[in-house]
RNA sequence: UCCCCAGUAGCUCAGUCGGUAGAGCGGGUGACUGUUAAUCACCAUGUCCGUGGUUCGAGUCCGCGCUGGGGAGCCA
């Protein structure tokens, strides 16, 4: 075919002139006499282009003035200045070829429809504003992420998505097997015999890199996984979703406070880079989707995040003129009712709470000389609460195996990770940060259904 | 998994005291010389989620089920 402009290139043009092909789909047309208007998008950008058919220099005008929404398209034309408000450029057009015709069936309307029943098209549903942008921006964050890495030489590892460990107990595995679904080979028990299945073991989907990424951590220092992560709870709700992306930096010679500038660091690189790479988009989130988005954003970019322990976080919440639904107690996690009013009431702004105690923590965190407590730190931001987790991870072999056996892990499939402990060990720490929560924190959408492109949740996986 | 709410036209919704379905958008037809998810006129559109019950009569009341949403837990 034609060579193409994208969409948002041609806009980019310093001054009106030249003959451009683009080619998209219709979002709208309005005919009025000789004269009829296109809205055509490609997905390079949000506001598509005007098209201007004129019935003396257009073919088949009377058809052409009235193509449906979603109609795909190729133009050729000449850019030219609008005389119009509401865009600086259009396309004047000389040559049209549908490339795919449309009819009045297309589930996407010109007009506003509710999440809910976009979800419900979610193989159409990028074609519109809202997803475009989502979309968009979630593409350039992940560039974003890669690129604030590879500054800073982390290595990229690919930690493997086919796991026998469930080490970290942070949710249900999903089970990989090719053993029949009736009939596997059974333990005199009763029990499955996992021996005959494929890879002769117990498998599932990883819920997490962690371990696997320390590893490289003794190797190579600095490190980053970032990739599909999967877990098997029944959550319902609108931040939990059965497939989602993470990222896990960690770093060799590290140590707690080095882990919190590196989460610092990060977030307020992906603030920045959002308002200033995705600006049509983020306007556009700002204007229809969170009044006040870029303002949020904008002051997470600057701001320097507080850092508060857990004892002092427990002791402005129990001095707190609110009450809570659930208890404040030295030793109690905290709930997103208690993260919500440390960040937005007690700080007012960004904040890392440092230092829980151990026994609400996984085992691979660092304990604390005061025997009570682990290197862990979680960073909470207004409106949405923690937003990463991370930890110093406990580099002591005598000290890891300890706490391993305290709470009753199974040693023996750990070997390889305790293996790191035993030659060479370094202080080490890492954090991580869930992709889809982070979409929605710099775009203001509220589920996590609809800011990942096909969402898995439980009950579904169409598309 | 627990609690709460909802399901009516393609979409967003209204539907009074239980009396046999109605707006906007979208669609069709036409008008209009530059529109901005245009405007104006006319036209068409229904398994009222399913199922059982109460009733002379159920979109409306009750039971059960299904689906969706919100909140919680778990967490990222």
């Amino acid at each position: 075919m034609a060579k193409r402009t994208l969409i948002a290139d041609l806009l980019q043009q310093p001054e009106a002139g030249g003959d451009y092909t683009v080619a998209g789909w219709v979002r709208s047309t309005r005919a009025s006499g000789d004269v009829a208007f296109i809205v055509l998008n490609d997905g390079s950008n949000l506001s598509g282009i005007q098209l201007v058919l004129e019935r003396a220099t257009v073919t088949n005008f009377e058809n052409h003035s009235k193509l449906g929404t979603g109609t795909a398209l190729q133009v050729s034309g000449e850019l030219v200045p609008s005389p119009a408000a509401g865009q600086q450029l259009e396309l004047r057009v000389t040559a049209l070829t549908v490339v795919g015709e449309s009819n009045p069936d297309y589930p996407l309307q010109k007009k506003r429809h509710s999440f809910e029943y976009l979800r419900s098209i979610a193989h159409l549903r990028p074609r519109s504003n809202t997803f475009g942008a989502v979309f968009r921006l979630r593409s350039r964050l992940a560039q974003a992420i890669h690129q604030f890495f590879s500054e800073r030489n982390f290595l990229y590892v690919h930690t493997p998505i086919i796991t026998a460990s469930d080490c970290e107990g942070a949710g249900e595995l999903f089970r990989v097997t090719t053993l029949p679904p009736n009939g596997a080979p059974r333990n005199e028990g009763g029990s499955i015999d996992f021996s005959h299945d494929f890879f002769g073991q117990k498998t599932g989907l990883t819920v997490s890199g962690q371990l696997e990424g320390e590893l490289f951590a003794q190797s190579f220092g600095n490190i980053y996984t970032f990739g599909p992560t999967f877990r098997a709870e029944n959550s319902n709700t609108a931040r939990h979703a059965s497939e989602f992306w993470m990222i896990e930096p960690e770093m060799a010679f590290s140590n707690l406070a080095d882990d919190a500038d590196l989460a610092e660091e990060f977030v307020r690189y992906l603030c920045s880079f959002a308002l200033e790479q995705c600006a049509e988009d983020m306007t556009f989130f700002d204007q229809q989707i969170e009044k006040g988005l870029i303002e949020r954003v904008h002051s997470v970019a600057q701001a320097n995040f507080a850092r508060m322990e857990y004892g002092d976080a427990i002791t402005h919440l129990q001095k707190a003129p609110v009450s809570f639904n659930f208890p404040v107690e030295w030793g109690l996690d905290l709930q997103t009712e208690h993260e919500r009013y440390l960040t937005e009431q007690v700080v007012g702004g960004p904040v890392f709470v440092l230092n829980y105690p151990k026994d609400i923590k996984a085992f691979y965190m660092r304990q604390n000389d005061d025997g009570r407590t682990v290197a862990a730190m979680d960073l909470l931001v207004p409106k949405v609460g923690e937003i990463i987790g991370g930890s110093q991870r406990e580099e002591r072999l005598d000290q890891l195996e300890q706490r391993i056996n305290e709470m009753d892990i199974p040693k023996e499939p750990l070997w390889w990770y305790l293996d790191s402990r035993r030659w060479g060990s370094t202080p080490h720490a890492g954090f991580g940060l869930g992709f889809e929560r982070l979409i929605m924190y710099l775009s203001g959408m509220e589920n996590i259904r609809d800011v990942i492109p096909f969402p898995r949740t439980p009950r579904h996986a169409e598309f």
